[in-house]
DNA sequence: TACAAAATTCGAAACGTTTCATTTTTACTA
DNA sequence: TAGTAAAAATGAAACGTTTCGAATTTTGTA
């Protein structure tokens, strides 16, 4: 049905080896390259990808596994990672692993049988070994979101620390003392990154810290809607309080309007991750923006070239600024 | 590196045809079939798909297209198709258009070249006849959320219609008669219908239309808020209001939380899709869901079934039922 | 003009499967 | 027990590429 390389040198006139040395960019004689270029047009060929990759061992495929496909903060970040891989003439496999430590491990090797030529993976288990078996059969790997230690392997992720010191820091410098924080999950990175900063910075400025303002929850709405209603019952309660990813910022700001909170006057609020949302909300929201487009472009790059063997600074370690964005939702005490 | 047939037929001490044969089910000798299981293990043989698919001209992958990844809705429902096709040794290739129309039929394009084996999307683009093209390659298309008219194709929805007429019709029960309605973009298809259910209600009850009352957004956050604030500046203000998705539905509360208008005393809202939100809005909201697994699962199953060259009752067209799940935010007048 | 060197082209083998016609083995019947 | 039909196993060809060494053509130089 489809045309093949046969054809096409048929048509030509010349070898199946001729035209193939064009088709990957090789040096032809002029004549023969028009002659090849018309047949090409003329038949509308198509490289057979499948019978390719089993001469060069290679299948044009990118394997890429997120925690959940629910998570917007996660697909964007495909969504540009894609653009790249796309232009490259890869295409990705997309999984998700439902937060699910076991189905992590399952689709891992689901995407490694299904011979990707390269893994992007927001990792949630600690000892994930089961990446070296990628590296040994020289498939390259690389990180996102979340570091994992003890793990040689790229990684693209954003300075947590300091987006969450930032933040706190801007707090503080507006006279809070008592500043609630809700975090994610205790065992996973950008908890304890994020959680990390919101001490040190604390810690600079030398004021006590109250561990019952700082609260765990799921990355989910209700859980930011849920802790934000507790912080609010401490006593005294919290002049400020920072929420560490999109979803739990919704919550958390369903949870001031229903409580009638005036904000910033009776509570100064910090959010995370979604602009859209920040312009919504009145008074506007200040937030920590993360680079997604470039947290999805640079993942897709360093991939790239790995993918082509380059294994310089390998491994390298991303980490991108996040911005504050102010808002109206913090005043000075 | 890794095992082929031939080693395991070697290992196995049998041909490499019947090797082949036991490994699509065919029926063996038992001695063999031990002696190839055995051998199978012991080499960790897995069959190279790219091989096979030269063969038989079958990538096992499906494509999947949809208008952006940033929409929780499409996303969710992708899970579910994933995890049907995944049981089924399919994977599948996500794209999205970001809603734009040229790049709408640039991917549908590329997933053709890349062989796949079904195409399952959200149609944005009236005029898809590319569509045929794939039929014409013996590729089924499976569409998802929207229906085309003029196009020979099997479709998975919901109700839209009925969805919206029952909305609204608990509203029209409760003594509402102003009702306001947040539609998505005009040209949508979705849309189209969801505004359908709240005219053929309004007619069934003999009620007036206020044409103002009509809202067209983008089915973002933005535009959930924006024209939330635009109704109830009408004069008079609907008692009453229906939002048509997700996103729009958050601005929609959060425009009626910043206004500090209180539910439903003074506006009863009805929002749509995401039942963790309306747990978590107080008081409870009441949503319109859509059965978000199903449809995801029924999508993946007819695609299955037409891949396997199983055409009967083609086209089909799946309209599923929506819930109405009621929570405090709607009262009687 | 002739020759060597450089640049291209060519043919054939290989990648790991499936498939089909043929051969071998098994099971059954007379 | 021999003969036959059915079942299973086999070998070889094919799928559409890439690749490599050999063959051919072109280019440059004396």
């Amino acid at each position: 049905m489809a045309a093949t390389i046969k054809d096409v040198a048929k048509y030509a006139g010349v070898s199946i080896s001729t035209v193939s040395k064009y088709i990957n960019g090789g040096r032809v004689r002029e004549k023969n390259r028009q002659r090849i270029e018309e047949a090409i047009k003329a038949l509308d060929f198509k490289v057979n990808e499948l019978a390719r990759g089993l001469k060069t061992n290679r299948t044009m495929t990118v394997g890429v596994l997120i925690p959940s496909l629910e998570n917007i903060f996660f697909t964007s970040i495909i969504s540009y990672m894609e653009n790249i891989l796309l232009k490259n003439r890869y295409s990705t496999i997309v999984c998700d692993y439902r937060n699910d430590v076991e189905l992590e491990k399952v689709k891992f090797e689901f995407l490694m049988d299904k011979m990707v030529d390269g893994i992007i993976m927001v990792p949630h288990e600690e000892d994930i070994q089961y990446i070296n078996k990628a590296f040994e059969k020289n498939i390259p790997v690389v990180l996102i979101d979340r570091m994992i230690k003890g793990i040689e392997c790229d990684v693209v992720l954003t300075d947590n620390l300091n987006a969450s010191y930032n933040a706190v820091e801007q707090l503080i410098m507006r006279g809070h003392r008592r500043i609630g924080i809700i975090c994610g999950p205790k065992n996973v990175y950008t908890t304890q990154e994020r959680l990390k900063g919101y001490i040190r910075v604390h810690e600079d400025y030398s004021l006590q810290i109250d561990d019952r303002l700082i609260k765990f929850g799921n990355y989910d709405v209700e859980s930011g809607y849920n802790l934000l209603l507790m912080l609010l019952e401490e006593v005294p309660p919290p002049s400020a309080v920072f929420v560490t990813n999109y979803e739990m910022t919704v919550g958390a700001v369903m949870a001031v309007n229903e409580k009638n909170i005036c904000i910033p006057h009776d509570l100064s609020l910090i959010g995370f991750d979604n602009i859209q949302l920040a312009k919504v909300v009145k008074p506007s929201l200040s937030i920590v923006t993360q680079p997604i487009q470039q947290i999805g472009e640079t993942a897709a790059t360093i991939l790239l070239k790995r993918m082509k063997g380059d294994y310089d600074k390998f491994p390298s370690v991303y980490r991108l600024k996040t911005q504050l964005l102010l808002g109206e939702s913090i005043c000075n005490i």
